[in-house]
DNA sequence: GGTTGTTGCATAGCATGCTATGGTATATTG
DNA sequence: CAATATACCATAGCATGCTATGCAACAACC
């Protein structure tokens, strides 16, 4: 009849999100950066020039959210948004010159955040909790889990 | 120099909170409740009648998230809040009728919805997930881990 | 007992997530 | 080709998280 929070898959998640997104935007400030905006800038390294559509899609996220993350990032000069040859509906983002410079610093930032996670388990486990969490969410992502699985 | 989001601890914990949170306000919904205003009731159906200080902190939440999650709640009519017999600044938050009446339903649905999240996992591994993600929600609390660990 | 520090809570302002809605442009189809 | 359906994006409105501030009440100390 109780709710133990601490065995609740869902709620450690959160926890580890909340602790992790603070920890990365505390590291990424600096370069003037947020958490949100990171990810989208790691997609557009990748590949620039890519629509609002695409990077929704990689990114798992709405659409909504992520016109508005754009939105702030236009403001805050890290991408530049041009029409799309060829589709009048959608546009171009493009990294800016700002961006491009970032990445090196960005991404070693991030890779320590990742790494400073992991530190909180011995070594020999830390691939097998990758594994496990990409499972779960990869199950999770898709047919939303009949009961009788 | 590529950050590979498959393989960020913290970034995938971010997904499968939101998938989780999105499934269990889904599963909540119908009775009133979000995913947040869960977790209070769950506190408050072990122990009636606590602070506003206590639930923050045995939540982990920022005093002011707390703050504003509880107005909210108190005008959905799910809590009441009288003043602290001993402490003027303070006030005791206790449960509404309505909210305990919705203990078993909600309880119920919220271990469904872990189930589920389980369920993208053998279950022989299930424990083991588990026990990993404790230990490094609880490392990460801690100390800001330095990075010499 | 007054000054100073601490504690409990509220509020403002922001970021990031969501759903719902609407406008414009493109595709499909009878 | 006109009508309808889809696709791309923006906006509004909300919840939940955060930091920074401020006020009132309590505690500690000289």
């Amino acid at each position: 009849m109780n709710f133990d929070r601490t065995r609740a898959a869902g709620v450690l998640a959160g926890e580890l999100a909340r602790l992790y997104g603070a920890e990365l935007q505390r590291r990424l400030a600096p370069l003037g950066l947020s958490a949100a905006q990171f990810l989208v800038l790691s997609e557009l390294w990748a590949e620039d020039g890519q629509t609002q559509r695409q990077l929704t899609a990689r990114l798992g996220v709405e659409q909504a959210t992520m016109a508005n993350t754009l939105a702030r990032m236009e403001r805050d000069r890290l991408i530049e948004r041009t029409p799309h040859p060829g589709d009048r509906r959608a546009q171009i983002v493009a990294l800016s010159d700002a961006a491009r410079a970032l990445r090196a610093e960005a991404v070693d930032a991030a890779a320590e955040v990742n790494r400073s996670v992991l530190e909180g388990l011995p070594a020999a486990e830390r691939e097998l909790f990758l594994s496990m969490l990409g499972r779960i969410v990869s199950a999770m992502r898709a047919p939303a889990a009949d009961p009788q699985t």
